[in-house]
DNA sequence: AAATAAATTTAGACAAAGCTAAAAAATTGT
DNA sequence: ACAATTTTTTAGCTTTGTCTAAATTTATTT
């Protein structure tokens, strides 16, 4: 990780995070078309692109054949991604930020360039493993924990963990939660589950509530115990 | 200040800081050669670029006749100056960076844009006045007390201060203040001078010392007691 | 298996920001 | 005052990252 001693563009930076991604929900190679609606940009741009980065030998690249990341790409794929979580942490902890201001800010902190930086961010945050989302935090090797975040509904009764996120931000929901005193940063029990209708019984702040399949199943947890 | 709706490059807003930082030292317009030698480039690159910023009024401009800023461009660079002092404040105090080390970094955070994330990073520092090398750090509205970091040799006796650099960073020099337990951030107050030789009794944090007039001039403090 | 559709690449152009070399204006020296 | 020097500008070219339009390859349908 860290050193990639060669200079990288703001914009080389970014299509080597998008094709990360991309490759992350589709595991094959990634479609030049994909890549241009994710970077909001056109096909032939892309396609430039990624013949650059093919010369940096950051991505394996055969024409008409999709994209993906050379070991050396994902990397650096990695060490962007530590670097925007980190800076999510510092914005929602130190700086009082909600979990859901904070994308478009961590998106230009991103690309600072400094190794220093991000080892004593590190530090002084208490060398988190995820962020405000729940989502890991690659080390400086580039290793991290595989996602620890997920849906109540799909969690096994007496798991307990830290709520971090919602799959269904609309008013309404939200609304429902403050009302229960559900808020992200929470720690809760799952106490029980109803076979029947797979209703769910949490412990919250205030006492044990009981919440619909339809919530369980909108609620995050990055669970505790695990490593 | 703040709110410059219009979009910047980084290019721009380097362009906006190197040509206010020049005309603090000569008040008057400033020449082209002077900004390509400040941003390290050719005359000829300078001219496109004041052209530029001339169309967008954030410089005065008329061939031949050297650049100075507008009131819309002296406020662009404020809050440049504003951002890249507040990230020295933060890299130092909360990362324990040394005060040499930050500038490098600084001048990478300070092109950030986010109102609210200065706003926020301000306040988690507690409305610094000054940045770690004794420069004072501009408000919202792109006030500031004027340079409030004077040598030793220029200060009367009995004056207090924080001490935020030195002029001559050689080897020997510093190895002198280390002996004599002077240190960046320690108080000194200027208990007496002699008119003879310029010599200049303060007191530290091991007691009182004499220094030459030589050392005097090249200790910076930051005056405590102005607003 | 041919025809049509969709995805991808190529070719040529453009804006930003820089460069070199040459021309023009301002300044300096005598 | 005018020649020499310095400073500044202009003109034309380069690179980076983008675009559009046309060409080509791959995929899909009948």
């Amino acid at each position: 990780m860290y050193l990639y001693y060669f200079e990288m563009t703001l914009s080389e930076e970014d299509y080597i995070k998008a094709i990360y991604h991309l490759s992350q929900i589709d595991s094959k190679t990634v479609a030049t078309n994909a890549i241009a609606e994710q970077m909001k940009t056109k096909p032939s741009s892309v396609t430039d692109m990624v013949k650059k980065l093919s010369e940096k030998s950051l991505v394996k690249y055969k024409k008409y054949q999709g994209v993906s990341l050379s070991e050396k790409g994902r990397l650096v794929a990695l060490s962007i991604i530590r670097k925007h979580r980190l800076w999510e942490v510092f914005l929602v902890d130190k700086l009082n930020f909600s979990w859901d201001e904070v994308h478009e800010v961590a998106e230009q902190l991103e690309h600072i360039k400094s190794d220093a930086l991000i080892d004593k961010l590190d530090a002084h945050l208490g060398f988190p493993k995820v962020d405000p989302h729940g989502d890991p935090i690659p080390n400086k090797e580039g290793f991290f924990t595989k996602s620890v975040k997920k849906l109540i509904s799909e969690l096994p009764v007496l798991s307990e963990g830290v709520c971090v996120g919602v799959n269904d931000s609309s008013v309404t929901f939200l609304k429902f939660l403050d009302k229960n005193n559900i808020a992200l940063g929470d720690t809760f029990k799952i106490l029980d589950r109803e076979e029947f209708d797979g209703s769910v019984t949490i412990s919250t702040r205030v006492g044990a509530i009981r919440i619909s399949e339809q919530i369980a199943s909108n609620l995050f947890l990055e669970i505790v115990d695990e490593e």
